[in-house]
DNA sequence: CTGTTAGCGCGTTCAA
DNA sequence: TTGAACGCGCTAACAG
């Protein structure tokens, strides 16, 4: 395959294997002189280190690896984008493992990691993720691991998450001071880290503000029919609710689908605020109140501590736990 | 890091190491006892082989790159689905590099590849690509490679596309049968393979049902704030048109919100189609007639022949150049 | 059926 | 300032 490497730079220049790879790695010990035919020669042939030998010799693969739910879903897309800019910048390498909502998988793709394959890993775990074995695994073999966004709370492992809790209650803060007396909250699955800091904000809003009626959560799926099944029959019983907190985006789209069907008017019959990075909200009927998260900047910072846990630098405490926060873009879904 | 190896296994069963290895691959030269005993301290120890070890000796990494324009874009999205399906069930792994759409940025990408540190290559090229010779070195060290979505027509290399042109036409014709006399074309970018095809489907069905005024197209950027004061004095300019046909994505959402903000009716001034994976155009204002690539075979199909390449199996004259359908949804930005 | 030996290509001793 | 030699951990050729 790539037959050119330092033994035959060495050949060429008659000078010992380990001279050209010190002379390439700018070592202080070789001659400027001797540096620079190395250097031409290597560029003239377009060398290139072997990977595999230098990681092995290493103990060092220059890659990391992202492990998130899904992709189709603009937050982890942003974030993509925050991890690749960073990684590319200290020339690094992004494996990308999707779990699809899957312990089974997470766990099938953690222990193929625990093997040198990559130097950190970062992860927002899936929400069937119940046991977190396969995580401590990670860090027992104290493999540099940061959580984002969905993380493991009872683990003591460098997170990086938006303010849930704060983002959520002034979401419902919102919806209270627009005028709503009965809001439901739309939950993606009971024990997320995100799903039960979002339900908490929200009854906290409530809590302040007095609403008469108690909290209304609804438990949906990652299945839009099933979502939206389970949407029919919720409009039909709850007739008094005015408004709904959709905890992530998907339950948003399935929450206008079910609305049209049924004829429910936005804002007018009930309004509507969700967590969502997706940028085309604003042209939805009606254009969609969101909470957006940094996503980006998540996956810009979530890479940054795990680069300073790789290169063994110490974390301040407050680093240990990063929280950016997510703003409010208000939109006709949620005017009077 | 990672000091359990097969050493440390022959070691512990007094076996040699080769022996240990040869049992772990199912050797048939192995005794099912041995074997058995070897498996089983394995598990025990949890034995990972290292990656990179087996990757130097075998020059063989298990792993593929994918190279694409950007993520935060549905269509690479479900692409990316698509390959990591395939390769998680191949038990290989995925690297991910974004290009932002820069040429030097996948030149030096392709650079850093170019050494084995993949089996194999599959890229969406940019939109400011013009020069191939990044991808013809790669050719040249007879790596595999594989084009999907935007190729280089003029490169001899294994590309999986949509039908572009067809669809393109199909797109046009939909609007010239909702009565639209004058349709402006969108373009991202003149030399792309995509833009070319899709404008070529785009100009034969004007030429097809005899339009008296000739093709109309606007050349847009990547930048939203410029597409949308195109837009703006595109509008002002060109009162007559009452069509608009966006390439990509991007331009039917810049095409909405200039409409917005100058108060254009959609569909009653002016019909919109574009190519579109996103989900939610269905719940634009109004719901956005799309052109939906098979993104999610079209990464799977990609895989698989680049697969097919890595095992050296021969391909198909078919398989060198495949092409999925797309499908048009009408949708009320094009009704009548 | 199992062990011995020899690299894969690189970085890093130690010696000169 | 340079070179020779070793070993990272694994697999494969060659014995036996």
């Amino acid at each position: 395959m790539d037959n050119i490497n330092l033994k035959r730079l060495a050949e060429e220049l008659n000078l010992s294997v380990s001279t050209v790879s010190r002379a390439l790695r700018d070592s202080h010990e070789i001659g400027q002189e001797t540096k620079d035919r190395v250097k031409a020669l290597a560029v003239k042939l377009g060398f290139q280190p072997n990977p595999h030998a230098s990681s092995l010799r290493q103990s060092k693969s220059k890659t990391i690896a992202v492990v998130i739910p899904e992709i189709e879903n603009n937050f982890f897309s942003q974030v993509m984008n925050g991890v690749e800019d960073v990684a590319q910048k200290k020339g690094y390498h992004v494996l990308i493992y999707l779990t699809h909502e899957d312990q089974a998988r997470e766990k099938d793709i953690l222990q193929l990691l625990r093997n040198g394959r990559v130097d950190g890993l970062m992860i927002s775990v899936s929400n069937t993720t119940t046991s977190f074995e396969h995580l401590q695994a990670y860090i027992d073999a104290s493999t540099p691991l940061v959580f984002f966004d969905r993380v493991c709370e009872s683990m003591e492992v460098p997170r990086i998450t938006t303010d849930d809790t704060d983002a959520a209650f002034k979401a419902t803060e919102h919806l209270l001071r627009s005028g709503c007396k009965k809001i439901a909250f739309l939950s993606m699955s009971g024990n997320l880290s995100i799903s039960i800091r979002r339900k908490l904000g929200y009854k906290r809003a409530l809590e302040m503000y007095g609403l008469p009626d108690p909290e209304l959560t609804v438990e949906c799926t990652t299945n839009d029919e099933e979502n939206r099944t389970i949407l029919r029959s919720f409009f039909e019983k709850e007739k008094n609710v005015d408004a709904i907190f959709a905890a992530v985006e998907k339950l948003a789209v399935n929450t206008y689908q079910v609305c049209h069907e049924l004829n429910i008017k936005i804002p007018g019959d009930i309004k509507v605020i969700s967590f969502s990075n997706l940028a085309a909200a604003a042209l939805f009927d009606p254009p969609l109140s969101t909470i957006v998260q940094p996503a980006y900047d998540i996956g810009k910072e979530a890479t940054t501590i795990l680069f300073k846990i790789i290169d063994k630098k110490m974390l301040l405490p407050t680093e240990r736990k990063i929280t950016i926060p997510s703003h409010i873009v208000e939109r006709r879904s949620t005017a009077r």
